[in-house]
DNA sequence: GCTATTTAGTTGCATATGATACTAAATGGG
DNA sequence: CCCATTTAGTATCATATGCAACTAAATAGC
């Protein structure tokens, strides 16, 4: 806490472009610009409601709670997302029989057309960002990821209950 | 472009939570969200504000057009950031000698002793992020990130010239 | 079984952000 | 020199995002 730093030395360590919140954003910022674009442009999806179609593709019909926990967005982002989906007849929503507040949200055919479509756009996307790399590299990236993530929601957490 | 992708296969080779768009999406999410209340709270401060400070600090006085291309922010962004900086009187502007329009921007002394305060905070965050990371570990992370950025500024770039 | 609390989902509000359009100053071509 | 273009910075607008408050349904305690 008290150590005999000068102001100097905290300048000389502290470079912005060193600095790895700073690089994390700026990366996933450029990567998310780009993915985003794309989607809009081509298909109109924004990332959320991309994101629940992925889901959705993948796990089959859930709840909009489930799709809360699986893709940690903010239940109003999913929310919004759901309405968007719906308006575009890509996701039908039926009521959850037994549960009168819950619907439950699948992919229509369209939508799993959509997804069809998608897809490899998306993993060419991913591809040609990694290319280059070596796929012990790619794993690790994504170890270290996870990594700061919950290291980041450790000490948010952390804050939050003092 | 027209491989004979099945639905089947495109489902599982796109597991969302393993496609890296977003888990660095997540990822900087949960570390941003982290360090933006961590300012926030204790110094009103913004992240780009602080970005400023830093840059500013580390580099001496700059004009803004200088703190968009060192930081990759927007320049609405800069902009804002230096109006609520200078009405705390944390920056100073001068007007720029030789051009009317530009002005120079420089870390008052409470400035500076603010980021005397914060930096050693910001990096205490960092440590606490990367703990019981190897150091080529995180050597290797932000060179994969750099790759990341350049990559998808690049395959951006693209897109736009078309 | 009835009230209190929790939970699913939506709406409203307040803020952050960036693209676009604008003003004012500087540069360049003839 | 003067007009056309570029550049620094600001203002305006439209959108994204998330928190807080709300509604309606389900569960729990007694």
């Amino acid at each position: 806490m008290t150590l005999p730093l000068q102001d100097t030395n905290a300048a000389l360590s502290l470079k912005l472009d060193a600095y790895l919140p700073f690089r994390l954003s700026v990366a996933s910022n450029a990567v998310s610009g780009l993915i985003a674009r794309a989607y809009e442009d081509r298909f109109g999806l924004t990332i959320p409601q991309w994101r629940l179609i992925c889901v959705l593709a993948e796990d089959g019909p859930l709840s909009q709670v489930s799709l809360v926990t699986r893709t940690g967005m903010d239940k109003v982002t999913v929310s919004r997302a759901a309405q968007g989906l719906t308006k575009r007849h890509l996701v039908g929503r039926s009521d959850h029989h037994a549960d009168g507040r819950s619907h439950l949200l699948a992919l229509s055919p369209e939508g799993g057309h959509l997804y069809a479509e998608i897809a490899p756009l998306a993993l060419a996307y991913e591809a040609a960002l990694i290319a280059g790399l070596a796929p012990s590299e790619v794993a690790l990236l994504k170890r270290l990821l996870g990594r700061l993530q919950t290291a980041a929601q450790a000490l948010a957490g952390d804050a939050a209950e003092r």
